[in-house]
DNA sequence: TCCTCTATCACATTTGAATAGC
DNA sequence: AGCTATTCAAATGTGATAGAGG
């Protein structure tokens, strides 16, 4: 059975021609987003940001707020954000800095956050900023109230997608495109560790008023801390071994990560971990401006070498991506979307087999597009809400579902495709894991 | 047993939405 | 209708403590 880990490896290849759109795709103009409060995220993540879990869940801070353009006013679209690991590691804080402290622990259930306006018209998500304040982490794998559950001591970063879609229930197949930030990642902890962090929190985070410092409220000066942080860091940089071309470091220069950066490239990643090396290499892919995010799917695309760190450093208002190529909107109807499937056939850069859409709700697929736009892959995502699949025979993925860490294999692929959700409402979509392969 | 690390809890403070009163 | 005051749930980091593991 073809798995995503299968799959996803021959990102690098180009797109087969039946993946791609074809002369029925609905062609999109390019979507560009935005990341509000750049500078703010930017000054987190030179000093490793971290966010808080709990177990009744706890708002990020800063929270995802992004703005969008290039979308079809009249489009409904929705709106969706995922966490995804940085790398297949557990840290620990010591002595000032991170470092690597074995082996990540298995995934837990990986959900995906739906933005409340979700669906709404392009001319409402760009009108205004789409702020995901209401998101919550928690460490509860058990929690029953949609919260994204991460593991503490976790390296992850948000991951957000755009869907074009009428409603939540004609999702199904239809092209996402992904956004991530590299400054928005960050270590999930129970409690802060950097001293250096609680004190940016304290002093931005409104809710935290009261344990700011009167006399220093209005004097921190965050590159203090980057130095003091960093101080060993350019010392440290020649040394580090050449990351393959696919891995150029982003702005790294500020971050607190270099020892164990130094030390994930001599520690042999955990077996299994292709999947997670290939979400390295998405990671590191350099945008073209600075603190630009780069697009999940953009795998093979053969980033700009000029475009890493520098550019990373000299940032300068919003960070942005903007979609370069035209995007599949939406497929029309379910039986295209299989018809396409089938096109696909066995490829070299193509999943082998599909599962057809009855077989497995709730699968994310994933659909090369744009043939001759190297390493553009669109996303296709397969509704929990088919036809095929009335809501209430969905059945929650219970804890012991857990995926591997390191291994996306057939026997987890099956397991996860052969479980359905319960959904009896809209809102409780964001409970579970519309992209059950999201977290490689 | 001791130590370290991580998780959990109660607490005081603050925000902001909802509601009532004018 | 519009403004202000009040109420209260939610959000926040702190610090003490518990628990697991070596």
């Amino acid at each position: 059975m073809q798995t995503i880990r299968d799959f996803k490896p021959n990102f690098n290849c180009p797109p087969p021609s039946s993946m791609t759109a074809g002369p029925d795709a609905y062609l999109q103009g390019n979507i560009r987003m935005t990341l509000e409060d750049p500078e703010l995220w930017k000054t987190f993540h030179e000093l490793g940001t971290e966010m808080i879990i709990t177990k009744p869940g706890r708002r990020m801070f800063p929270h995802c707020k992004v703005n969008l353009s290039g979308l079809i006013p009249c489009a409904k679209y929705i709106l969706l954000v995922d966490m995804v690991p940085e790398d297949g590691f557990r840290y620990k804080w010591n002595k000032e800095k991170w470092e690597v402290a074995g082996k990540a622990e298995p995934q837990p259930p990986c959900r995906t956050y739906l933005h409340p306006d979700s669906p709404a018209p392009g001319s409402h998500w760009m009108k205004q900023s789409v702020s995901f304040l209401k998101l919550k982490l928690t460490n509860n794998t058990l929690d029953q109230h949609g919260h994204i559950i991460l593991h503490s001591m976790h390296r992850y970063h948000p991951r957000f997608h755009i869907v074009q879609a009428d409603d939540l229930f004609s999702v199904r197949w239809s092209v996402f495109q992904t956004f991530t930030f590299p400054e928005t990642s960050f270590t999930a902890v129970t409690a802060y560790q950097n001293t250096k962090i609680t004190k940016l929190k304290i002093d931005h985070n409104p809710f935290a008023k009261g344990f700011r410092d009167e006399v220093d409220v209005m004097i921190y000066v965050p590159s203090d801390f980057c130095q003091s942080s960093y101080e060993s860091y350019d010392g440290e940089e020649p040394e580090l071994p050449k990351r393959k071309e696919a891995e150029p470091i982003k702005e790294e220069r500020y971050s607190p990560w270099t020892a164990e950066r130094e030390q994930r490239v001599r520690t042999d990643s955990p077996p299994g971990t292709d999947a997670r090396d290939m979400y390295n290499a998405e990671q590191l892919v350099p945008a073209p401006a600075s603190y630009q995010p780069y697009r999940f799917h953009e795998y093979g695309k053969s980033p700009s070498p000029s475009s890493s760190i520098g550019s990373c450093n000299s940032s300068v208002g919003r960070s942005s991506f903007e979609s370069r190529v035209p995007d599949v909107a939406t497929v029309p109807d379910h039986d295209s979307s299989k018809s396409r499937l089938h096109e696909t056939g066995p490829s070299p850069c193509g999943p082998q087999h599909l599962p057809s859409p009855q077989d497995y709700p709730g699968v994310l697929n994933m659909t090369m597009a744009q043939a001759g736009k190297p390493g553009v892959i669109s996303h296709h995502i397969y509704s929990p809400y088919s036809a095929e699949q009335p809501l209430g025979q969905w059945s929650g993925p219970g804890p012991a579902q857990y995926p591997p860490p390191h291994h996306l294999t057939a026997d987890y692929t099956t397991q996860a495709v052969h479980h359905g959700y319960h959904h009896s409402n809209v809102a409780e979509w964001s409970q579970y894991p519309l992209f059950s392969y999201s977290c490689w």
